[in-house]
DNA sequence: CCACATTTGTCCGTATGTATC
DNA sequence: AGATACATACGGACAAATGTG
């Protein structure tokens, strides 16, 4: 069937450590060249996952600092299912 | 300032007409070269609007057939205004 | 069933812009 | 001025699904 993308993969994998508590509010995602080593992946594909992650209002983007986590919210839209 | 991105623009031109009822429930959007053409951008563009609307729920795609609306909701989020 | 074209979807490498430090 | 970091964009490429013949 339909593979899995690599950049929902990274948000379903960032997603979680939101909802856990892990990064808590106002925490710093790492930066983008840490997470395309860790994901092996391109920023491309890094930039696709903050995309979604921003349309969801979890995080959001500051250019020249980081990526902040914006709120933990109680209970979160389908974990960017639309391939069913 | 902050520019505008074309991926923004784009989702909020199609969002527009999805709210309007221009782009009925059901109806399908213009392939991916004619937008390409329409907006004068690349597929990764297109691409990135596409990933916007998906997650927001105005739209679903289907490999090799088209992308369809998927329901006129009463109200949605920010218009993808996590920029502000 | 198979070959082919079309279309959506994803990914990479690279480049540029913008903001912060 | 320079380094760092996020954000956007292009062109090319390949995969997956669909439809047609």
């Amino acid at each position: 069937m339909g593979r899995r993308p690599s950049y929902l993969d990274i948000v379903d994998d960032i997603r979680r450590q939101i909802v856990s508590g892990q990064l808590a509010p106002g925490a710093t995602l790492p930066t983008c060249r840490e997470m395309c080593a860790a994901y092996q992946v391109s920023r491309q594909t890094i930039g696709s996952a903050m995309i979604v992650l921003r349309t969801q209002g979890l995080v959001v983007g500051q250019q020249g600092r980081a990526v902040y986590v914006t709120a933990n919210p109680h209970h979160l839209p389908s974990p960017a299912d639309s391939s069913k």
